[in-house]
DNA sequence: GGCGCTAATAAATACCATTCATCATCGTCG
DNA sequence: CGACGATGATGAATGGTATTTATTAGCGCC
């Protein structure tokens, strides 16, 4: 049948590259604003500029677009994150710093984060995935800091930096669901104060007496920290303010 | 226009409770092999012995069939848990009490498990559902722990109660999430020990070392030269924070 | 300036949750 | 004891959406 051979067809040719970032950056759009199940191909395709078919062209099918899409987000937070840490001096300040960048992460981007928790994480294929790689190497600086910190004699050398690993990116996660189900908001400053203060002095009274040294201490060092983040010393307000 | 009047349709009447519990006997079957998406309503019915249609008749729709399928888990699970606990006594005792129930749990039903902390928490409606505060209950008995044993003298008076729940749980979860995908196993007696300890003892290193005072001594000198390293800077905004 | 190669398109397909028109069964009442 | 109305149950239709496919258009090469 011949509809209209008077209609021509407009095609637009692209280099692959820039067809691949427009639909990267439309997708990202809609599955912040809609999340993954309520994302359209259809209307990425529309946003990207393309026809359903030539997303297809490029990306397998749309969870391969939501790995790439939260992929590139990530791999942008690392590079961001890593160079400052590096100025962090001990153990207290490097966990605060850790705790207090993801925290900022979060707040930052709740819908990329919620799709790195939910959709990511649990699918079967997830250990061996780049971004099971990529996170790895994320958690893995704490792992690193809690090793040194038993190595120079400032943390008990029984706990296991795996687990304080868990504890640490379990808690900060299972205190901000609320926050990332659109519920509220918190401030990242203190609720890094919090976790970092309980996970490093633990829950029990020690059995020496019960020193009021110990909470003014804890308290100077809270503040030191956050006249070092109002500095930009350690926690500065990472790329928000930072050419990319 | 009547197609075959020969042959006539099937029909099996049972009371209404009879046909929900069948309903959903099958629907967590399938739930726990496929997951929610995966899970198909055809299948459920082929499992209850009615055709899909009827499945509405009980339940908006398949996410409502998921919710009353976990909650009636959950209820169960409770019952079960809320008994023993009540002749636990001490603050260790009891959050460890918690912690290994919670990780019994998750290696008895990984399937459950992973449905509610992927399908039915992230959800936007979940504030306000009855599960919400079934797992408030749950979750509470720790907050009610740690109040008391800050009330005996057991506890450090500065921590916060709830953030020790998200410490706790978020710690669980966490670590759980291999398991949860399939990956290797867990002996939940043996993380219970470990997780109870590192929240109850802290990483820091407390009052074992030959002088408490010596480590307090140190801990402010370092404190003070951070402090005036950033000396100068304007204090930080509001943030009321303090240790907890 | 034609020719093939491949990007891009638009229509077709497949798969499911959900809805709907119709039928079968049961208890009740004449 | 037999019609009858209410309602449980059915199976086919509907609608929405990811994915596939057949076809067309633009670019580079000779």
């Amino acid at each position: 049948m011949p509809p209209r051979s008077a209609l021509k067809r407009q095609v637009n040719r692209l280099p692959p590259e820039r067809r691949i970032s427009d639909i990267m950056a439309a997708a990202k759009q809609v599955f912040v604003e809609k999340g993954y199940n309520d994302a359209l191909i259809t209307d990425i395709a529309l946003r990207a500029g393309v026809v359903e078919g030539s997303i297809y062209r490029f990306f397998a099918n749309k969870r391969e677009l939501l790995v790439k899409v939260v992929e590139h987000w990530f791999e942008e937070m690392l590079r961001d994150d890593a160079e400052q840490f590096a100025a962090v001096r001990g153990s207290w300040n490097q966990i605060r710093f850790i705790v207090y960048t993801h925290l900022t992460s979060i707040h930052r981007d709740p819908a990329l984060s919620r799709l790195m928790f939910q959709e990511i994480r649990p699918a079967p294929d997830y250990r061996g995935s780049h971004l099971f790689e990529l996170n790895r190497a994320y958690t893995h600086r704490l792992v690193d800091v809690v090793k040194a910190g038993i190595a120079a004699g400032e943390l008990r050398p029984e706990s296991s930096p795996n687990l304080v690993r868990d504890l640490v990116f379990g808690c900060i996660e299972h205190r901000t669901w609320a926050f990332l189900r659109g519920e509220g908001d918190f401030d990242p400053a203190e609720m890094a104060d919090a976790i970092t203060n309980l996970v490093h002095h633990g829950l029990a009274l020690g059995s020496e007496p019960a020193s009021p040294m110990e909470s003014v201490v804890a308290r100077l060092e809270t503040a030191t920290a956050r006249l070092e983040a109002a500095a930009g010393i350690a926690p500065a307000k990472s790329s928000s303010s930072r050419p990319r």
